[in-house]
RNA sequence: GCACCUGUAGCUCAGCUGGAUAGAGCGCUGCCCUCCGAAGGCAGAGGCCAGAGGUUCGAAUCCUCUCAGGUGCGCCA
């Protein structure tokens, strides 16, 4: 139950009935017209611009739509008060009945509160991770990991019908050079010295692979040519790592439906399949691109490459999709892939990338345009880089040195619930600090702590209250100020999951939780001060049960909320 | 040179399809525990929303330009 939305209702109705008596024009766009909730809680409990908005297509002035619309809204039996205020804002008073009422919906439903229908069952497909199958993943990686799935959650929760997607890099040159590696690391389990040159994974990882292959195939590969072995340890390779991926990606709790691999691509006439329906529109041609404008490559000489139109959807440049051996560049597979997504059926497609990755946005966009004829949308979300700490200095990582943090290593030390919640603290194009000590520190400045501890506040009040054998009242009590102010901020729920949902945007569930959580703790401390806001009260059985209805509302809101963050509410803090 | 992202309080950051006096945490100042968990709360100080134009009844938000930081820029993925 979404109150805003419930109100904007009553005020369309309004204009509709002034648009019938004539006093407005008829058949004005309302599309434009908001209620909202008010910046300042004394401009009463929501607030409509219709006046302003109405104002120019009706020839009206602000004043006088708003005193009509002011006159029709208050006779509504659920609106306590309207007042004109500023340039014709309309404040909207509720009925301290209303908030009774969302609490209790909240609780009649908890499941459903704040769910939506908006999706409409839309099929969506996010893609995110699809980190190269070369090793296991790292704090980059995680971020990615976590922002996707937090949204795949949203829009499942706000009523899409969502495929969460991981697209294996397993075609191109860098799961030659793990094969390569890798085959270092056999020759090493039969004893031999072996030299890491560049070009070659040194990790440690690898070591296990080499033992494995060893024991696979004995000493079959051992002083043979590449063209003996190179398919086979690539083959074994790729599986091994995506193994140690996908527990990567289960120690964080993410669960994909779909691994869809590069690879399984070739040779089944699906590239040039997609690259002809381009080809059909006349988007691919022979030709040779101008060099980048400023600093000129060193080795840039002119070259007739096949390429794709793609600034006839909006991109920079041309892209090429053949290299001058013939070979498909990494852009083709690609396209045949979001190509298979279309032909799947879905409605909506989302790429989670890195922000190393921003450049190649507009060209995927552009293939999708052109693929689906503009029919399906494409949102590519770009994730900022993770800046590593440990107790406030700067964690530097190198690969090379073998300091390179993990998603491993991060999930151990912290936990999966305070990496995923810490890692929705930013909007995902803001870079993101993340330090060791801090994300689990038990204070008020640690977002995770706090949220976690507003429900454990609640869930001690409930349980003491089944001890004593009390249960929730049919009808909450809330009357006092700081009460109504919690069940406000309980009722902005659905809007805000609207909101995230339709801006792809989870982080600001993560706000929003710290918000509420903040008017918890702001209530409980009140009942410090005055007794009659505690949650129990003692020696009044009655008085309780109508006092925990709100909290444990609030409790549910919270669940439902850390839920789409794929965090585990606490019962209690230890 | 071009494209994309970012620029909001001393610091780290929110800010809804443009809405009223721009918010939070940290830090700073002063308060609140005989009382459901003070692991918390209340109050105060602190802002030319990078800068300049423009659109609008109204701009942190939209457009143009400038400045600063990041990312990327034909046969890497």
């Amino acid at each position: 139950m979404n109150i805003f939305d419930e109100i904007r209702g009553l005020v369309i109705e309004a204009l509709d009935a002034l648009a019938a008596e004539g006093v407005l024009p008829a058949g004005l766009d309302t599309s434009n017209v908001a209620v909202e909730p008010p910046r300042d809680a004394a401009h009463g409990d929501m607030a409509t611009n219709a006046a302003m908005v109405l104002a120019k297509p009706a020839k009206m002035k602000p004043r006088d739509i708003a005193e009509q619309l002011a006159g029709r809204l208050s006779s509504d039996p659920r609106i306590a008060g309207v007042q004109i205020a500023g340039p014709g804002f309309l404040n909207i008073s509720l009925g301290a009945e209303i908030w009774e009422e969302i609490t209790c919906a909240a609780l009649a439903d908890p499941h459903g509160f704040g769910r939506s229908a908006m999706g409409a069952g839309r099929k969506v497909n996010i893609e995110y991770v699809s980190a190269n199958p070369t090793g296991p993943l790292h704090v980059g990686h995680t971020r990615g990991a976590v922002f996707g799935d937090a949204l795949a959650a949203l829009l499942d929760y706000s009523g899409w019908d969502v495929t969460r997607e991981y697209y294996i890099n397993d075609g191109g040159a860098q799961v030659d050079v793990l094969a390569r590696s890798v085959y270092l690391r056999y020759l090493e389990a039969h004893g031999r010295e072996v030299a890491f040159e560049d070009g070659t994974y040194p990790g440690d990882y690898l070591i296990d692979v080499g033992e494995a292959l060893k024991a696979k195939v004995g000493d079959a590969f051992v002083d043979k040519g590449e063209q003996y072995w190179l398919e086979d340890v690539r083959a074994f390779a790729t599986a091994a790592m995506m193994r140690l991926i996908r527990e990567d990606l289960a120690a964080l709790g993410v669960n994909m439906d779909n691994f869809f691999s590069e690879k399984a691509l070739y040779g089944t006439g699906r590239i040039e399949e997609a690259l002809k329906t381009l080809d059909d529109d006349g988007l691919i041609y022979r030709g040779t691109l101008e060099p980048p404008k400023g600093k000129l490559p060193e080795d840039w000489e002119p070259r007739e490459q096949t390429l794709f139109r793609s600034t006839a959807h909006g991109d920079d440049v041309d892209r090429p999709v053949l290299k001058s051996d013939g070979s498909w560049t990494y852009f083709a597979p690609d396209i045949a892939y979001h190509h298979d997504k279309i032909a799947r059926g879905f409605d909506e497609l989302i790429d989670v990338f890195g922000a190393d990755h921003g450049g190649y946005v507009k060209r995927m966009k552009a293939a999708v345009s052109a693929l689906s004829k503009g029919r399906v949308p494409l949102d590519v979300k770009l994730t900022q880089l993770v800046k590593l700490y440990k107790n406030g200095e700067p964690f530097k990582m190198s690969k090379r040195a073998g300091t390179f943090v993990t998603l491993r290593d991060v999930v151990e030390q912290v936990g999966p619930d305070v990496t995923r919640f810490h890692m929705l603290t930013r909007k995902n194009d803001a870079p993101l600090d993340f330090d060791f000590a801090k994300v689990t520190e038990q204070s008020k400045d640690n977002p995770v702590f706090y949220v976690q501890y507003a429900h454990a506040r609640i869930r001690s009040v409930l349980r003491r209250a089944e001890a004593e054998g009390i249960a929730p009242a049919d009808k909450p009590q809330i009357t006092d100020p700081a009460e109504i102010d919690l069940a406000r901020k309980l009722a902005e729920w659905p809007r805000l999951v609207e909101i995230a949902a339709r801006n792809h945007e989870p982080h600001r569930i993560a706000f929003y939780l710290y918000d509420l959580a903040s008017a918890l703790h702001a209530l409980w401390n009140k009942g410090n001060d005055d007794m009659s806001l505690r949650f129990v009260q003692d020696g009044d059985p009655g008085a309780t049960a109508g006092k925990i209805v709100l909290p444990k509302a609030v409790s549910v809101v919270i669940s439902a909320g850390l839920g789409i963050l794929g965090v585990t509410p606490v019962e209690e803090m230890r």
